[in-house]
DNA sequence: ATAAAGTCTCCAGTTACTGGAATGTAAAGA
DNA sequence: TCTTTACATTCCAGTAACTGGAGACTTTAT
């Protein structure tokens, strides 16, 4: 199948699709006459494999290595769960990091009167 | 004062001080002779502001804004107060996107043995 | 035959810096 | 004073993961 339904089968853009094709994480055949990328059922699968270990946050280096132990019959489950735990580690970070953003903005803003003067608490603590 | 020490006195590094200027964020003196960057307590100032909503995950663009109403005397609360409102939304949006991935991924970890056997959930999961 | 839709490659832009090279200036020590 | 060292300058490239657009070619529909 050509690039666009291969594209509207795994839910991405055609754009990234061949990005995929150009940093040669998905390579598709070429219709030798058109050069138009030529995608099979096991690239669409691929497609769909990447797209949603994107939505899970890996990188693409990361998808890069998981399609790879994907791919392996002989991989053991070890290393992908070491990966993954990594992974939710590290968006465990992320989550304290934003809960105490929110903390602190929130405090700011209740501070704040939010009227036409120009005393502003928030504008105070930027600037201490 | 030069450079490095204006970085020092803000926290950030000579090249991100350096940027700020590049992009007009901040833009020091010059000594006529050297041609160095000539910092101060003023530019030093706005560099902390700076620094500090940036780590507030305001955006370059927001921190021009708040900066400007912070040079403002005549601005009113509520602009400020508006502006960390919103950026508390789009923080909380993230928040839950962080929180239903972790869940996700977690749930995905239980199932998964880690062994040295193939058969993994997570991989099972990500292709489907 | 022609027009519209799809595809190709290549280049640039996004965000907010960071690293490095080549070069110039200032401060400190011998 | 000379030299070494530290600090400064500009400019170019790279990061992550695409996205947008130009110009050219192929396929499909009318």
């Amino acid at each position: 199948m050509n690039i666009s339904q291969a594209a509207k089968l795994s839910g991405l853009s055609v754009k990234t699709v061949r990005y995929y094709a150009d940093i040669k994480m998905v390579e598709p055949a070429r219709n030798i006459q058109s050069g138009y990328r030529s995608y099979s059922n096991d690239d669409v699968a691929k497609l769909n494999f990447i797209g949603k270990a994107r939505r899970f946050n890996f990188s693409i280096e990361e998808c890069r290595e998981l399609l790879s132990l994907y791919q392996d019959k002989n991989r053991s489950s070890k290393e992908v769960k070491k990966l993954t735990l990594a992974k939710i580690a590290s968006i465990d970070e992320k989550l304290q990091e934003f809960h105490s953003l929110r903390d602190e903005l929130t405090h700011l803003v209740n501070c704040c009167n939010g009227d036409d003067r120009p005393s502003c608490p928030i504008l105070d603590e930027l600037s201490k």
